[in-house]
RNA sequence: AUGUAG
DNA sequence: CTACATAAGGGT
């Protein structure tokens, strides 16, 4: 089955070396075509499936790819992201240690993660944004699967990449200690100010990073040695330690130089795959199948945004945008309150506001010229060449066009509520928890909250931490007469409380559309 | 380790 | 020689 895949890659293998043919029993295929748990992925599949394994191997990886892409958009943080995929993949795709299960059930797993990550080079090879997007999703999965190997596994799978590693002595070390910790200060002392350096003495979160700190660190670090020309791009960002020729890499940068590798080998061969793709379609039973992938699922979940292709009619747009703002939330118009003021916002405040105006409709592009617009105008602005060096990759990146191309998705009030509170000089989070009731007041008053009476009880709930309940109570007065009018209509009015500000507003837009097709 | 000052 | 402070830049 599937020849014609077959012949190509058996044309292809003359990159690759030689490869033997399996047959016998399955212990020994493991050993010669799967000896790691993890894969550069550089032969194809040379054995044949069905094409109901075809399609349920394809589809398990891919609903892997995509949840972890969803988890990802949904700002998950990464514990728990490791937590939930690593439950994920033991379910869809697991591969076991050698000897921890029977051979042709090992076997079978191993074929199942290679032949999937192949089909889907398929799917994925097609355009640009897939390419990338693929890439970037497929390495987090490298990685995740990579930290998991255990000490031996690693090194197993580190010779065979014929790479020359070779562990560097504690004498060694120690000859180069000055300049070891001065190369590896900022990387180690960021490690500290996060508290996430594990290990064998108390690392806990610190301020004040000493070179005696960084020393101890490095010591228990293991550091290998080899040839610099293999490692041109550390050498070149001077992020190692050359002596001699030989480039010294700490462990910790070698997860993340395996994942260059994958990565970047893996956009070589999608683009190889993208030529080769043409000759494929002869084989008219993969066709249904490819497509139905790239229809189905990616299209509509895995994709996000399309640089430079928004069309310019959305609804809500950098012109009109503030006619919107009545339909604000608290949180939202507190915002652009301070967006207007001080024509600037600090980082999560840039966040939680993008990621609300994506919610409302506004592409990359309006929201860039809006952002700008902002930034570049008005007294004490910053200038135009700052904000594109600045700020510009920042707001591209929350709509998914930069770095990992993570979509990220709208912020709820629970996650608004799980950042860290707003400092003085800041206005992202929850206005009903992060106001005294003076400054709270003041913002209701603007938004609209004439009787005293309404405000006194929001003033109450927000006391007691019903913040979402003070939010709905707002909508609820501000949009009084729009309610009893879509009530008088016979229209059914929303009764759940506010759970997120993009259903604030569309809460409030959408009663009022109503009326106009009603009238009109 | 680098910088600055004496 | 001593004392002090500072430590980078790519894209969770
Ligand atoms: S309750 Fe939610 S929508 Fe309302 S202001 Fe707070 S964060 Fe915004």
């Amino acid at each position: 089955m599937f020849k014609k895949i077959k012949r190509r890659t058996q044309g292809r293998r003359n990159f690759d070396g030689p490869v033997t043919y399996l047959s016998g029993p399955a212990d020994e295929t493991i050993l010669k075509e799967y000896p790691d748990r993890i894969s550069f992925y550089k032969l194809p599949p040379m054995t044949e499936v069905t094409l109901d394994q075809f399609e349920t191997y394809a589809i398990d990886r891919l609903k892997i790819l995509i949840e972890i892409s969803n988890l990802q958009s949904q700002g998950t943080n990464y514990s728990d992201l490791i937590k939930l995929m690593t439950e994920r993949i033991k379910m869809l795709m697991p591969l076991h240690s050698l000897n921890t299960l029977e051979p042709d059930l090992l076997l079978e797993e191993r074929r199942k993660d290679h032949y999937s990550h192949f089909i889907l080079r398929l799917a994925f090879c097609r355009s640009e944004e897939l390419r990338k997007k693929f890439i970037s999703t497929e390495t987090f999965l490298f990685k995740l699967r990579y930290s998991q190997l255990t000490k031996s596994e690693k090194q197993q799978f580190i010779n065979s990449l014929d790479v020359p590693w070779e562990e560097v002595t504690d004498s060694e070390k120690d000859e180069l200690k000055a300049e070891l910790i001065a190369t590896h200060f900022n990387d180690v002392s960021i490690g500290f100010k996060q508290g996430i350096l594990g290990g064998s003495s108390n690392y806990i979160q610190r301020k004040v990073v000493d070179e005696k700190d960084v020393w101890e660190c490095i010591k228990d670090e293991k550091v290998s040695k080899l040839p610099w020309e293999n490692v041109p791009d550390l050498v070149a960002s001077r992020k190692v330690v050359v002596r001699k020729g030989d480039a010294y890499v700490p462990e910790f940068l070698q997860m993340n130089l395996l994942a260059n590798e994958f990565g970047k080998y893996l956009e070589e061969q999608l683009l190889i795959t993208m030529r080769l793709l043409p000759g494929l379609d002869e084989d008219e039973r993969l066709v249904p199948v490819l497509d139905n992938l790239s229809k189905g699922y990616i299209s509509s979940e895995f994709q996000g945004f399309q640089d430079g292709g928004e069309q310019a009619d959305s609804e809500v747009n950098a012109g009109n945008v503030k006619q919107f703002e009545k339909y604000f939330p608290a949180c939202a118009r507190r915002l652009a309150d301070g967006l207007d003021e001080h024509h600037h916002l600090r980082y999560t405040g840039r966040q939680q506001f993008t990621l609300f105006l994506k919610g409302i409709g506004m592409g990359p592009n309006e929201s860039l010229k809006f952002w700008q617009r902002m930034f570049t105008s008005g007294p004490g602005a910053m200038t135009v060449e700052k904000f594109n060096k600045e700020y510009k990759y920042n707001f591209r990146h929350s709509y998914g066009l930069e770095g990992a191309r993570i979509n990220y998705k709208p912020w709820s009030c629970t996650q608004i509520l799980s950042k860290p509170k707003p400092n003085k000089q800041e206005s992202h989070g929850c206005p009903y928890r992060d106001l005294h009731s003076e400054s709270l007041t003041t913002l209701l008053r603007k938004m609209g909250m004439k009787d005293d009476g309404n405000l006194q009880k929001v003033l109450e709930l927000s006391d007691s931490r019903e913040y979402q309940a003070a939010c709905t109570k707002v909508f609820e007065v501000l949009n009084s007469a729009t309610i009893q009018e879509n009530i008088g209509k016979g229209l059914s009015v929303m009764e759940a409380p506010i759970t997120h500000p993009n259903d604030y507003f569309n809460r409030g837009v959408l009663y009022e559309k109503r009326l106009e097709e009603k009238t009109g």
